[in-house]
DNA sequence: TCTTATTTTATAACCATTCCTATTTAGAAG
DNA sequence: CTTCTAAATAGGAATGGTTATAAAATAAGA
């Protein structure tokens, strides 16, 4: 789905297409795994007066429309991001950096599971917190550094 | 891992053990999936004057030694469970209530995935949303009702 | 162009969680 | 049992992400 594509299906669903909804859809057509604030930081370069509101409003449509996720990095902050092929993420707790993967570990065994519930499942999420190369490698050394001091 | 065990667990790490804290483990011993705001008003009963800083200093305490983990059902709010076996969720968007599946989908070429960018797993959430059997029903009948009300 | 329902702005409110600090206390030591 | 004190709590204010409100602006169809 690219960005005229967007613009369409957004129209067609009976939106009125403004420019910070231009907008909205621009940036999330560029960036992945953004946070409102940083969506509203970047609307406020070409128009000042947006408010945060607007942002808000308008990223709540588009997850009723299903054009975008909502991810949970543990930063305190909600993430989005275009829905286009179906990935799960590895995040790193320091420093937030998300490594996309592409394996799905949904299988049949968990549909039997909710099945035999009698659950009607609408989506999942699966996220891997860890440590990225970087955090970890400082992480250590930090550990040193404390061993250094009490020795 | 029972609740004698937690305490003598929580005195082996260094922390005091105070009748505010005896509270929070007896609470999540018996009951799972439950909210800060949850431990707070059943801890009231026998200690009126607790505060919230104090239940919610613990769990974050509780979290960092292993013993909790943290749960999120898309509601609003940050919901704990005591370490026991690891197991996932099925959450219902509708009314909340959690199914608990013992399968987990964490393979071996999800592990590889995160090997390859010399990742260094903590934990994982698997959690699926969408409606259990009396929500979908209610789901449905309300929207029989819309199409009544349009004929 | 005119009209109107939709959208935006600006601001206040909300609410879960964290922070601050004076006071209290668990548990160690004597 | 009493004393001592670092650790913990109570009470309340602050924070920060998100949502609600209502007056003003505007997209888009007639
Ligand atoms: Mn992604
Ligand atoms: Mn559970
Ligand atoms: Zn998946
Ligand atoms: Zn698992």
């Amino acid at each position: 789905m690219n960005f005229q594509k967007l613009i369409k299906e957004f129209k067609k669903k009976g939106y009125k297409l403004t420019p910070q909804r231009r907008l909205i859809l621009e940036i999330l057509s560029k960036e992945k795994h953004i946070s409102a604030e940083e969506i509203f930081e970047r609307i406020k370069q070409s128009q000042p007066n947006v408010s945060f509101g607007t942002v808000y409003r308008n990223l709540n449509i588009l997850l009723e429309l299903g054009l975008i996720n909502q991810l949970d990095f543990k930063d305190g902050r909600t993430r989005f991001e275009l829905n286009k092929s179906h990935h799960h993420h590895l995040i790193c707790l320091d420093c937030g950096v998300a490594f996309e993967i592409q394996v799905c570990p949904f299988n049949s065994e968990i549909f039997r599971a909710a099945d035999s519930q009698d659950f009607s499942i609408e989506n999942h999420s699966f996220e891997i917190y860890g440590y990225c190369r970087n955090c970890k490698y400082n992480k250590t050394k930090k550990l040193d550094g404390k061993e250094e001091q009490q020795s």
